[in-house]
DNA sequence: TATGAATGAGCTTTCATTCAT
DNA sequence: AATGAATGAAAGCTCATTCAT
């Protein structure tokens, strides 16, 4: 068999999938509005106008990547309604999602905190829905925390979000600025199980 | 008297002045690198070209906008070394720093947030070197909270590190992103110490 | 028989001619410059790349069209000067020439009025010499006219060209932009005589 | 007196007008779409960047140029609804119009030829309006002229407005193309009583 | 001090043309 | 013959910075 020939219409999908590679990593390099298609291009080993071939615009490019991101975290987070989580798993889950994410495209969570989270209040219409909607979401698993007394009440539900999200955030932001690659399973579950006591713990109600 | 006429020093403070506080907005509004000297300007009540009389470059207007932010802080943390002041004196500082800012100041804190603490990777020397020293002034509290076990010792400090100034950044993102300014003293109060509170309940050692 | 099987030259001819129709509609919807290949060959419904099998360039596509338009013209003015055509008559083909083209390929007639007839100072050396071409034979039907005596002398025969043109450009511009196809032989035949009365009358000797 | 100095309010004026000069040349030689603001503004003389500190479009400068010649147009007409003008008064006054404008700014008909009355069915709304408003406003005319018995009644009078200006344009068209400029006032009286005379004679009545 | 005109490098996007399959 | 991916040269527009007044 020769493994070198792709089905055709596999070629489309890798040029995308190179593209996408490459603007990932520009994105996060220089930002959004920094990065230049030709740097892009440049850096997928393609010329410039191809990248036009296979994105509309710049903006078009970002919010393919994006997609990627919002697909994967929304999918999680739907299998949760179905299924019956608990509180601490649905967190644990979250955390490792975005470990996870981390250590397979660092660029893509980097992207997500810097371009996102942080800069909501420029968001373009479409992005801001995603995120609220994120948002939303987490803070449905804190309220039902908070129902189960498990979660302190005398913080908003939006609150305990906000520091549960900021506190995962801080760490991979620490990881993206200290070079950190995350090396074994094992330092991600050390990761992922000391943030959550933290926070649980911290969050906890305070005479239980 | 004639009230109208400063002295001419305090003339330029003036001014430099309007000019800060007009770029802080626009810089918060926009970020660095959207935002525009023509809004700047027109911020600020003043001609486009007045700029540059005061400021050499648009990065020179930013860094004496960082420089402020600094300025405060460091003063805040060197006192810590002369007088003996405990651990969680010093968090509870720190975090009444961050919100008095905000209340002062909500544009500083963000640009501090967006533009520093959030995209790290990109400053330049200056502004790295900086966050780095902040990074290890606030790290060095871990570390003496670790030693008097306070906190836990199986999580590094500089994750402590991280965890902590996430979860004020979040806090203030949170209200940043919201809207919400800080209305009265209480609610600063209620919020600087449910902040401490979820750290310390969460990072304190585990069998204490 | 196989009623599918063209002989091959059939087949280029075929094709060529899908491509020449495309375009000339492309071409008098957008002009020259802002018609684009790709437009041509969806219009035609072939691939992009053909559109090149076939012509080797945009220019060249163009050219092929206005050959088209020239060589009927050039066939029928060249029958006249081997007949003894009179001057009305000569003038009454031209009129009808325009107005039945107009009626077969409305879009040739736009197409030679608009990019070429009206934007004659940028035509290529090639086109500008077909046009020239074309104006000193209908110049030279006036100055027979002038010298028989059916035609006003105080007015350059170069004049007259200009007039006796415009006014046909005119009419059928109107009817472009107005969107008016030409139904009927009659509707044809009134146009072309009222065409034909004004200008001759209006350009008959003063006190003739 | 010092008539080098303007008045400050007149340097601007001045630079718009260079710049307004320099497009219309240009847009004359290559056409909207073809010319580039890299040659706008060498032909002006000036920097790349100032025609947008003056313009703030491509499109919008072209709009400027073409308010001028509406402008002019219309207030010429606009005088005839007050005055009891005669219908050759008034098509004497447009032919005049014409030449003036050609003899003044010879670029400037030469846009509305070719950019606006041969390709009216590319224009911008804004533009059309224009058009159609002139267009109906010389109907107007030809109306007038068929009820006082002096324009045959055969032709419609939107075919009449079609012959004579396309008789006008053909004339300036051919000076455009015959780069002849207007010498003389006896030379534009003479082409003025021309063309006049021609459509007059062309459109009587037929047995008057 | 104060103004805003002037400059030009830089970036996105388009599209004719080429080329591998 | 036929396809459409690939290339890269334009060209419009923006905006930090300089400069004459």
């Amino acid at each position: 068999m020769n493994f070198n020939n792709h089905h055709p219409s596999d070629s489309r999908k890798d040029k995308e999938t190179v593209i996408l590679d490459a603007a990932c990593r520009v994105f996060r390099e220089k930002g959004f509005h920094q990065a230049r298609i030709t740097d892009i291009a440049q850096t997928a080993g393609i010329s410039y106008g191809l990248v036009y071939h296979y994105f509309k615009s710049k903006a078009d490019l970002f919010d393919a990547i994006l997609k990627e991101w919002w697909t994967g975290l929304f999918e999680l987070m739907e299998k949760w309604d179905s299924e019956a989580a608990s509180v601490e798993e649905q967190l644990a889950a979250l955390v490792t999602y975005f470990l996870d994410q981390y250590q397979k495209k660092p660029d893509l969570v980097h992207i997500f905190i810097t371009e996102i989270s942080r800069s909501a209040a420029n968001l373009t219409p479409t992005r801001l829905h995603w995120f609220k909607a994120f948002l939303s979401r987490t803070e449905k698993i804190m309220v039902v925390g908070q129902s189960r007394e498990i979660l302190r009440k005398d913080i908003k539900s939006r609150y305990l979000t906000y520091i549960f999200l900021g506190a995962i955030e801080s760490f991979v932001s620490a990881m993206v600025l200290e070079n950190q690659p995350l090396r074994s399973r094992a330092q991600k579950q050390r990761i992922a199980i000391g943030l959550l006591q933290v926070f649980m713990n911290g969050a906890k109600p305070i005479n239980s």
